[in-house]
DNA sequence: CGGAAGATCCACT
DNA sequence: GTGGATCTTCCGA
Protein backbone atom coordinates (compact mmCIF):
# COMPACT_ATOMS: atom_id res chain seq x y z
CA UNK A 1 0.00 0.00 0.00
CA UNK A 2 3.27 2.60 0.65
CA UNK A 3 4.59 2.18 -2.52
CA UNK A 4 1.62 3.43 -4.60
CA UNK A 5 3.57 6.01 -6.55
CA UNK A 6 1.84 10.15 -6.33
CA UNK A 7 -0.78 10.83 -8.82
CA UNK A 8 -0.90 14.03 -8.04
CA UNK A 9 -0.90 16.09 -11.42
CA UNK A 10 -3.53 18.56 -12.87
CA UNK A 11 -6.36 16.00 -12.99
CA UNK A 12 -8.16 15.58 -16.32
CA UNK A 13 -12.10 14.45 -16.26
CA UNK A 14 -11.14 11.19 -15.17
CA UNK A 15 -8.25 12.23 -13.18
CA UNK A 16 -4.81 12.29 -13.76
CA UNK A 17 -3.17 10.20 -15.96
CA UNK A 18 -1.03 7.50 -14.86
CA UNK A 19 2.79 8.15 -14.62
CA UNK A 20 5.22 5.69 -15.91
CA UNK A 21 6.67 5.02 -12.14
CA UNK A 22 3.00 3.73 -11.61
CA UNK A 23 3.44 0.62 -14.63
CA UNK A 24 7.38 0.15 -13.80
CA UNK A 25 6.33 -2.23 -10.65
CA UNK A 26 5.64 -6.00 -10.44
CA UNK A 27 2.80 -7.46 -12.25
CA UNK A 28 0.58 -8.61 -9.82
CA UNK A 29 0.50 -5.19 -7.84
CA UNK A 30 -0.48 -3.42 -10.90
CA UNK A 31 -3.31 -5.70 -11.80
CA UNK A 32 -4.39 -5.08 -8.75
CA UNK A 33 -4.23 -1.26 -8.27
CA UNK A 34 -5.67 -1.53 -12.08
CA UNK A 35 -9.22 -2.23 -10.91
CA UNK A 36 -11.26 1.28 -10.94
CA UNK A 37 -9.18 2.70 -13.54
CA UNK A 38 -10.56 4.85 -16.33
CA UNK A 39 -9.40 3.79 -20.02
CA UNK A 40 -9.84 6.75 -22.67
CA UNK A 41 -10.29 5.53 -25.73
CA UNK A 42 -9.66 8.77 -28.53
CA UNK A 43 -11.21 7.20 -31.68
CA UNK A 44 -12.60 9.28 -35.01
CA UNK A 45 -12.97 12.26 -33.13
CA UNK A 46 -14.83 11.05 -29.91
CA UNK A 47 -13.85 9.52 -26.49
CA UNK A 48 -14.60 6.25 -25.36
CA UNK A 49 -14.60 6.12 -21.88
CA UNK A 50 -14.52 2.37 -19.65
CA UNK A 51 -13.38 1.50 -16.09
CA UNK A 52 -11.31 -1.75 -15.88
CA UNK A 53 -13.32 -4.14 -13.34
CA UNK A 54 -10.85 -7.50 -14.12
CA UNK A 55 -7.13 -7.83 -14.88
CA UNK A 56 -4.97 -10.73 -14.45
CA UNK A 57 -0.97 -10.58 -13.96
CA UNK A 58 1.44 -12.27 -16.25
CA UNK A 59 4.56 -12.93 -14.78
CA UNK A 60 7.06 -12.78 -17.67
CA UNK A 61 9.87 -16.25 -17.81
CA UNK A 62 8.67 -17.97 -15.01
CA UNK A 63 5.50 -17.96 -15.76
CA UNK A 64 4.05 -20.66 -17.98
CA UNK A 65 0.72 -18.68 -19.30
CA UNK A 66 3.07 -15.71 -20.31
CA UNK A 67 3.69 -15.54 -23.66
CA UNK A 68 7.41 -14.71 -22.57
CA UNK A 69 7.73 -18.11 -20.87
CA UNK A 70 11.71 -18.86 -20.68
CA UNK A 71 12.16 -15.56 -22.25
CA UNK A 72 10.57 -16.21 -25.82
CA UNK A 73 11.45 -13.18 -27.44
CA UNK A 74 9.60 -13.06 -31.02
CA UNK A 75 8.33 -10.33 -33.23
CA UNK A 76 5.07 -10.84 -31.40
CA UNK A 77 6.39 -10.41 -27.97
CA UNK A 78 9.16 -7.51 -28.93
CA UNK A 79 6.65 -4.76 -27.10
CA UNK A 80 6.46 -7.32 -23.68
CA UNK A 81 10.16 -6.71 -23.20
CA UNK A 82 9.76 -3.13 -23.19
CA UNK A 83 9.69 -1.05 -19.99
CA UNK A 84 6.31 -0.49 -18.37
CA UNK A 85 3.98 1.94 -19.42
CA UNK A 86 3.35 0.70 -23.07
CA UNK A 87 0.58 -1.54 -24.83
CA UNK A 88 1.26 -5.55 -25.93
CA UNK A 89 -1.50 -6.12 -28.38
CA UNK A 90 -1.65 -9.61 -29.96
CA UNK A 91 -4.13 -11.23 -32.03
CA UNK A 92 -6.08 -14.63 -31.16
CA UNK A 93 -7.93 -17.42 -32.24
CA UNK A 94 -7.78 -15.97 -35.90
CA UNK A 95 -10.72 -13.37 -34.89
CA UNK A 96 -9.92 -11.29 -31.29
CA UNK A 97 -7.61 -9.09 -29.99
CA UNK A 98 -6.04 -8.81 -26.83
CA UNK A 99 -5.26 -5.77 -24.52
CA UNK A 100 -2.19 -5.75 -22.32
CA UNK A 101 -0.31 -3.34 -20.00
CA UNK A 102 3.30 -3.91 -19.77
CA UNK A 103 4.50 -3.82 -16.54
CA UNK A 104 8.08 -3.92 -14.26
CA UNK A 105 11.54 -3.54 -16.03
CA UNK A 106 12.73 -3.25 -19.41
CA UNK A 107 13.07 -7.22 -20.48
CA UNK A 108 11.50 -9.11 -17.16
CA UNK A 109 8.41 -9.43 -20.28
CA UNK A 110 5.84 -9.06 -17.54
CA UNK A 111 2.71 -7.62 -18.19
CA UNK A 112 -1.75 -7.37 -17.11
CA UNK A 113 -3.97 -8.98 -19.58
CA UNK A 114 -6.90 -6.32 -19.23
CA UNK A 115 -9.98 -8.69 -18.72
CA UNK A 116 -13.02 -6.64 -18.67
CA UNK A 117 -14.36 -3.28 -17.98
CA UNK A 118 -17.63 -1.29 -17.50
CA UNK A 119 -19.42 0.97 -20.07
CA UNK A 120 -19.07 4.78 -18.77
CA UNK A 121 -19.07 6.74 -21.95
CA UNK A 122 -19.91 5.66 -25.57
CA UNK A 123 -21.91 3.01 -24.87
CA UNK A 124 -23.68 3.72 -28.25
CA UNK A 125 -20.52 3.91 -30.17
CA UNK A 126 -19.05 0.70 -28.23
CA UNK A 127 -22.14 -1.54 -28.93
CA UNK A 128 -22.03 -0.50 -32.63
CA UNK A 129 -18.25 -1.78 -32.61
CA UNK A 130 -19.42 -4.58 -31.14
CA UNK A 131 -22.14 -4.82 -33.66
CA UNK A 132 -24.75 -5.21 -31.34
CA UNK A 133 -28.13 -3.72 -32.17
CA UNK A 134 -28.31 -2.88 -28.33
CA UNK A 135 -26.94 -4.45 -25.35
CA UNK A 136 -29.31 -6.51 -23.41
CA UNK A 137 -27.00 -8.09 -20.64
CA UNK A 138 -24.29 -6.30 -18.45
CA UNK A 139 -21.10 -7.52 -20.00
CA UNK A 140 -22.42 -7.45 -23.37
CA UNK A 141 -20.50 -4.49 -23.88
CA UNK A 142 -16.90 -5.23 -22.85
CA UNK A 143 -17.33 -8.12 -20.52
CA UNK A 144 -14.09 -10.19 -21.68
CA UNK A 145 -10.48 -9.34 -23.17
CA UNK A 146 -11.67 -9.89 -26.87
CA UNK A 147 -15.19 -7.58 -26.68
CA UNK A 148 -13.51 -5.43 -24.82
CA UNK A 149 -10.85 -4.96 -27.89
CA UNK A 150 -13.88 -4.99 -30.17
CA UNK A 151 -15.97 -1.96 -28.03
CA UNK A 152 -12.63 0.23 -27.82
CA UNK A 153 -11.66 -0.44 -31.54
CA UNK A 154 -8.19 -1.72 -30.47
CA UNK A 155 -6.14 -3.89 -32.53
CA UNK A 156 -2.21 -4.09 -33.81
CA UNK A 157 -2.11 -0.20 -34.56
CA UNK A 158 -2.19 -0.01 -31.09
CA UNK A 159 0.55 -2.40 -30.39
CA UNK A 160 3.33 -0.11 -28.47
CA UNK A 161 1.71 3.06 -27.56
CA UNK A 162 2.09 4.28 -24.46
CA UNK A 163 -0.71 4.84 -21.94
CA UNK A 164 0.22 8.27 -20.59
CA UNK A 165 -0.22 9.80 -24.11
CA UNK A 166 -1.85 9.44 -27.28
CA UNK A 167 -5.16 7.05 -28.50
CA UNK A 168 -5.56 5.08 -25.39
CA UNK A 169 -5.04 6.54 -22.10
CA UNK A 170 -4.96 5.32 -18.08
CA UNK A 171 -6.64 7.84 -16.05
CA UNK A 172 -6.31 6.90 -12.73
CA UNK A 173 -10.26 7.01 -11.74
CA UNK A 174 -11.80 5.17 -8.30
CA UNK A 175 -10.09 3.84 -5.38
CA UNK A 176 -10.38 0.72 -4.90
CA UNK A 177 -10.81 -1.04 -0.81
CA UNK A 178 -8.75 -3.92 -0.51
CA UNK A 179 -11.85 -5.49 0.97
CA UNK A 180 -13.49 -4.95 -2.81
CA UNK A 181 -11.18 -6.93 -4.89
CA UNK A 182 -11.19 -10.37 -5.38
CA UNK A 183 -8.85 -12.84 -6.47
CA UNK A 184 -8.83 -16.34 -8.18
CA UNK A 185 -6.62 -18.63 -10.93
CA UNK A 186 -6.33 -17.10 -14.72
CA UNK A 187 -8.85 -18.07 -17.53
CA UNK A 188 -7.78 -20.21 -19.96
CA UNK A 189 -4.59 -21.78 -19.07
CA UNK A 190 -5.12 -25.22 -18.01
CA UNK A 191 -1.77 -26.05 -20.15
CA UNK A 192 0.33 -23.90 -17.94
CA UNK A 193 0.74 -26.69 -15.20
CA UNK A 194 1.45 -25.36 -11.38
CA UNK A 195 1.27 -21.96 -13.01
CA UNK A 196 -2.47 -22.43 -13.97
CA UNK A 197 -3.34 -22.18 -10.11
CA UNK A 198 -1.44 -19.15 -9.53
CA UNK A 199 -4.25 -16.94 -8.22
CA UNK A 200 -3.07 -13.58 -10.36
CA UNK A 201 -6.74 -12.85 -11.81
CA UNK A 202 -8.23 -9.84 -9.81
CA UNK A 203 -11.70 -8.23 -9.82
CA UNK A 204 -14.19 -5.88 -8.30
CA UNK A 205 -16.39 -8.16 -6.16
CA UNK A 206 -20.09 -8.62 -7.71
CA UNK A 207 -19.65 -6.59 -10.54
CA UNK A 208 -21.33 -7.41 -13.48
CA UNK A 209 -19.17 -6.40 -16.35
CA UNK A 210 -16.72 -9.23 -14.77
CA UNK A 211 -16.49 -12.10 -17.49
CA UNK A 212 -17.05 -15.86 -16.83
CA UNK A 213 -16.58 -17.57 -14.88
CA UNK A 214 -17.41 -15.62 -12.18
CA UNK A 215 -14.87 -15.33 -9.02
C1' DC B 1 7.41 -26.09 -44.59
C1' DG B 2 3.47 -28.27 -42.24
C1' DG B 3 0.53 -28.68 -38.49
C1' DA B 4 -1.26 -27.90 -34.03
C1' DA B 5 -2.85 -24.83 -30.63
C1' DG B 6 -4.44 -20.66 -28.88
C1' DA B 7 -4.71 -15.35 -22.38
C1' DT B 8 -12.17 -16.04 -27.07
C1' DC B 9 -16.88 -15.60 -28.24
C1' DC B 10 -21.33 -16.99 -29.94
C1' DA B 11 -24.99 -19.93 -31.54
C1' DC B 12 -27.10 -23.99 -30.91
C1' DT B 13 -28.93 -28.31 -28.54
C1' DG C 1 -22.58 -27.84 -22.21
C1' DT C 2 -20.52 -28.28 -26.79
C1' DG C 3 -18.53 -27.18 -31.09
C1' DG C 4 -17.45 -24.02 -34.90
C1' DA C 5 -15.40 -19.79 -36.66
C1' DT C 6 -10.97 -18.20 -38.33
C1' DC C 7 -5.89 -17.30 -38.92
C1' DT C 8 -1.57 -15.95 -36.79
C1' DT C 9 2.14 -17.71 -34.36
C1' DC C 10 5.41 -20.92 -33.17
C1' DC C 11 7.88 -25.15 -33.00
C1' DG C 12 9.67 -29.21 -34.83
C1' DA C 13 11.26 -31.74 -38.84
Amino acid sequence: MGDRPAVSTPAGRWGPVLPLSFFRREASIVARELLGRYLVRRFEGRSLVVKIVETEAYLGAADRASHAWEGRRTARTANLFRAGGVAYVYFIYGMYHCLNVVTGSSEDGSAVLVRAAAPVVGGEEMAGLRRLSRASRPGDIAGGPGKLCQALAIDLALNGQRFDRGSLVLRAGEEIAPDQVVTGPRVGIAYAGEAADWPLRFALADDPNVSRPRL
